[in-house]
DNA sequence: CAACGTGTGTTGGATAATCAACGGGTGGTG
DNA sequence: CACCACCCGTTGATTATCCAACACACGTTG
């Protein structure tokens, strides 16, 4: 069990911090393409080889910001023994859906196409995935034969609150994010078929 | 000479920041007396043992700290080629009374009578008497023969401005800003008794 | 009194960050 | 073409910081 949070060398957490601050202050300020890593070591007041040590590149670096980004919102979101619940995965599938809108407007258009979009979206299904993942290990054994392994249902999970989350934010327009987050747990719950009103069509 | 800013390693740079920063914060929020090494390190985030790699004690670094602000304020004040004249000297009085103004009321009077008082003031005169001294360094030669040096000049000038200063801002009501300085300004250029109205009367 | 907790300064060894330097890539300009 | 300017990614040696540990002082409490 990786229970314990390995003490991490306080030097480690502060230039991880300052590079990542820089790096998404020039976000705001040029969007991704045209940073640079010599920009971004120079705002940090790091040096330059020391950002190697951290980060192959900048892509990588901004994956795992993405990551701990999106792992601090989906932990804020949910109390550590939440139980897994109608109300607690709409409360997930919305914090999603407002970090996905969020970003969309706050970043990476600034310059053209940004290359990063896809990085951005790949690292929010991952961390949702894992983050489901650990959650549904907490639940009780099975009372009856499981279809689905743990890992399995997380998958499917995930992907398909991200999969709404991705669909409702480029919608043209756009139902509530309340409506569409019921919307994500009905189809999770009862399945697909059912949600749409057409129980046993497929059965 | 040592004219060149000596390169910093980043590191000191950024620690010093840190620990001023947390010792100013501390300030805020406890006075001086009750401030602790360890919750000054604590707070920057540093190994205590790096604090003493850069101070002695808290005492040091007040020292020092005040000594910083107020190089920074004289800097601000006068431009680098400032030549020493009556409004400049106007301004540099008005400099140094508005800080020890804006101290007072701002720290050091939070727990009682905090120690570090005399300390500060004594920052504050050394400082104001280094600026002073370079300062009076830049005048051209004398065209007739001196009655003192440059650096005694220095030293009688910065504590005529200090102890005015500190006298203002003791005093029970206080004249303006201004007038003040001016009145500081009048003694500096033509001698005490001459601003006293009083020429000749210990010729 | 002793035992304890808390803060101080100091030390030696481990580890992270800095720095200068190198080779290589790319794009613009004479 | 050569030249220049800029950025990349890496290296070895140097320096700053971290960390655990120690001895000391002080006030409190049993």
């Amino acid at each position: 069990m990786a229970i314990s949070t390995e003490r991490i060398d306080p030097r480690v957490q502060r230039t991880r911090g300052l590079i990542q601050q820089a790096f998404q202050a020039l976000m705001r300020e040029q969007g991704f393409e045209s940073i640079t890593i010599q920009s971004i070591t120079e705002r940090a007041t790091v040096n330059r080889s020391t950002f190697y040590a951290h980060f192959t590149d900048k892509y990588d670096l901004m994956d795992t910001l993405m990551r701990e980004q999106v792992r601090d919102v989906l932990r804020r979101t949910l109390p550590d023994d939440a139980p897994v619940n109608r109300a607690h995965l709409h409360a997930l599938t919305r914090a999603i859906c407002e970090y996905l809108m969020n970003f969309q407007s706050a970043r990476c258009q600034a310059a053209g196409h940004d290359q990063c979009e896809p990085l951005i979206e790949a690292a929010v299904q991952a961390e949702l995935h894992s983050f489901i993942e650990a959650w549904f290990k907490r639940l009780p054994g099975p009372t009856t034969p499981p279809d689905v392994s743990v890992a399995m249902a997380a998958s499917i999970a995930s992907w398909t609150i991200f999969g709404a989350g991705l669909h409702w934010r480029n919608a043209a327009q756009r139902c509530s994010l309340d409506d569409l987050s019921w919307q994500v747990v009905a189809a999770l719950t009862k399945g697909v078929p059912a949600a749409m009103g057409q129980p046993g069509r497929l059965a």
